[in-house]
DNA sequence: TTCGTTTTTGCAAACGTGTGTAATACGCTG
DNA sequence: CAGCGTATTACACACGTTTGCAAAAACGAA
């Protein structure tokens, strides 16, 4: 704890050079050159030295510091670990360190207050760029525009937010396929497990999509929302589907296992008596019994996607766009694609 | 983004004094002090400048950035995601922020050197201190201590690793007693799932103590080695419990979810034929048919303790300690706590 | 009023690095 | 040999903040 950094004077003292000349030697740069014979001399002796390059003080003399914030959202918890991790996954890649945020909508902070502080700390703390998984509500982008105020680019991820470039997952399209789908199997009776879509957040973009397939084929789309625990929610819910529903979209994959367990206590069969579909693929979703038919969100992609965009704004070789990932349904046994004939449930 | 940014120096100019007395005025310093009069105008300039510190030059300058470094471990995939969560809470509390990676053991790069390498890049950024994810093997303190060289005050969470403070849960007795269980249980071939005793990682430290309450009961350990992919290897294994095993430990609850699969492919029923103890509490582990008799790990206790004890040590009102934490049995369904009788089994 | 004490303020240096401009040395051409 | 271009290096300042020390101002008491 007490150890005397190795700075580039100190190298510099021991080659009897100046501590610029060090520095240009370090960073290969275009605009001064050093001679071929100065520069091995000072890598020799760094690598003696065991130096290492004060970050801090690098970024404050050039404005840049090779760190980049990330400001999950905690609404969907199973996904912001994975997200989170595949963001991690990513910075690595492209030697990018990552401040890493979840906007607070847990104690006392009001979750604007909340996300608008961090933001505000992690610009101070001098990020190169922020990335924001959205949550698709209507205020979302004056709010994150307040706090940035243009001081660095902004990268969005998840639900689109006009006037930031962003990686957005068509959630709707997807789950207006998911709807079709069972609608197809002969459907009629669909239920919506998640926020309304009317609402905001993440689950009434989803929500959309299902309305809009019901409303396309004269069914009634009816919500039954879910609370901040998921899978506890699922469970909970499962309650009132008897004879109500032959199907439910379920936004989160833990949604569905509290509802295939809750459904099993009441002796309901999934699929043959109740369709279920499921969102995010999580890793346990082909495993659970019956294995989970569920809309994929490509986590991994979405992060991938998320940093090349940042990197090219950062780079200058981009400046506004939105790029939109597909969700794809993976089709298993939850749904039951075999033959489902919904007017002989047993109720 | 080419907003110039505001500084104490634009604050003093146009109160007419000089910086100096700006930065005593709005950081509370009990060394010198300002007028009452004087912090009023200051902080009313401020705040309508909307100022905002440059905390990189702040930590430039006091040699303290208000980050702290957390290197979580990628082993369990599924963990790593809600103990990063955890940490982020828990610093979101204290006021600190987070630069998060973790102990990238994919890639290109060996495992040590992408973790020293991490550690390297953390601490040139100017971290206050390091949270570290230990894994429980041989070399893991020299490996720490070689990256950061006494450099930045180092907390270790979950496993042990001597010579630095740490919160450590005591996975061994976690599994010895869930072993104990099972044999009270009547069980006497219990299988462990994860990797061997003798080795190092995450799953060693509880094979220990299901080794320990083996050999004391005059009973056979076997290991059977799970993959990188937890759930789907459990899947896989399942295969070879038939005949062999009563009773299963599983290192990790996803672990446990696949082997409920197979077994139910195969006709084997939990708990009746084959009784299953898993590892980690997760969410869906209540959720799933039949509830999962799991390992608690106190995600959210390891980060709050692991923070506190960081905060003390930065204080200095602490040096070196280890926390112990208990890891307490969950029994729910899939341990057949009821009467099982394994001379019956069906096979 | 004058001195001594306390409170308040300003000066200047420091933290480690990058960079524009000037200085030096060298070699080449005419 | 003068002149010029080029390659290499050094000087000095900047980045925004904190902090030790000294100076100034304010205040109280004699």
């Amino acid at each position: 704890m007490r150890k005397k950094r190795v700075t580039i004077k100190d190298i510099a003292k021991t080659l009897g050079v100046s501590h610029t000349t060090v520095s240009r030697a370090l960073s290969r740069n275009k605009s001064h050159m050093v001679s071929e014979e100065t520069r091995r001399r000072v890598e020799q002796v760094a690598e003696e030295f065991s130096y290492r390059p004060n970050l801090l003080a690098k970024g404050f003399a050039t404005g840049r510091t090779g760190t980049l914030g990330l400001l999950a959202s905690e609404s969907h918890q199973d996904q912001a670990g994975t997200q989170i991790e595949s963001f991690l996954r990513a910075a690595d890649e492209r030697n990018y360190r990552l401040l890493v945020g979840m906007s607070a909508e847990w104690g006392a902070s009001s979750p604007e207050t909340g996300q608008a502080a961090q933001m505000e700390q992690f610009i101070s703390s001098g990020i190169d760029g922020l990335l924001v998984q959205t949550m698709g509500d209507a205020g979302e982008s004056a709010r994150i525009q307040a706090a940035v105020d243009d001081r660095v680019p902004v990268v969005t991820f998840h639900y689109p937010a006009p006037g930031f470039p962003g990686v957005v997952l068509d959630y709707a399209a997807g789950f207006q396929r998911a709807t079709e789908h069972l609608i197809a199997l002969g459907h009629r009776r669909i239920g919506f497990l998640g926020e309304n879509w009317e609402g905001r957040g993440h689950d009434a973009v989803r929500g959309r999509g299902y309305f809009k397939a019901m409303t396309e084929h004269g069914l009634h789309p009816v919500c039954l929302p879910v609370g901040r625990q998921q899978t506890e929610s699922g469970y909970r819910l499962s309650r009132e589907v008897k004879g109500r529903f032959s199907a439910l979209l379920c936004c989160s994959d833990y949604t569905a296992i509290g509802v295939f367990r809750g459904l099993g206590e009441s002796g309901i069969r999934v699929p043959e008596d109740v369709a279920i579909v499921g969102s995010g693929d999580s890793d346990v979703s082909a495993f659970v019994t019956p294995a989970l038919t569920t809309q994929s969100t490509p986590t991994r992609g979405i992060a991938r996607a998320a940093m090349e965009l940042m990197v090219k704004i950062l780079e200058g070789r981009e400046v506004a766009c939105q790029i939109v990932l597909a969700s794809n349904l993976i089709v298993r046994e939850s749904c039951g694609s075999g033959a489902v004939d919904p007017t002989t449930m047993p109720w």
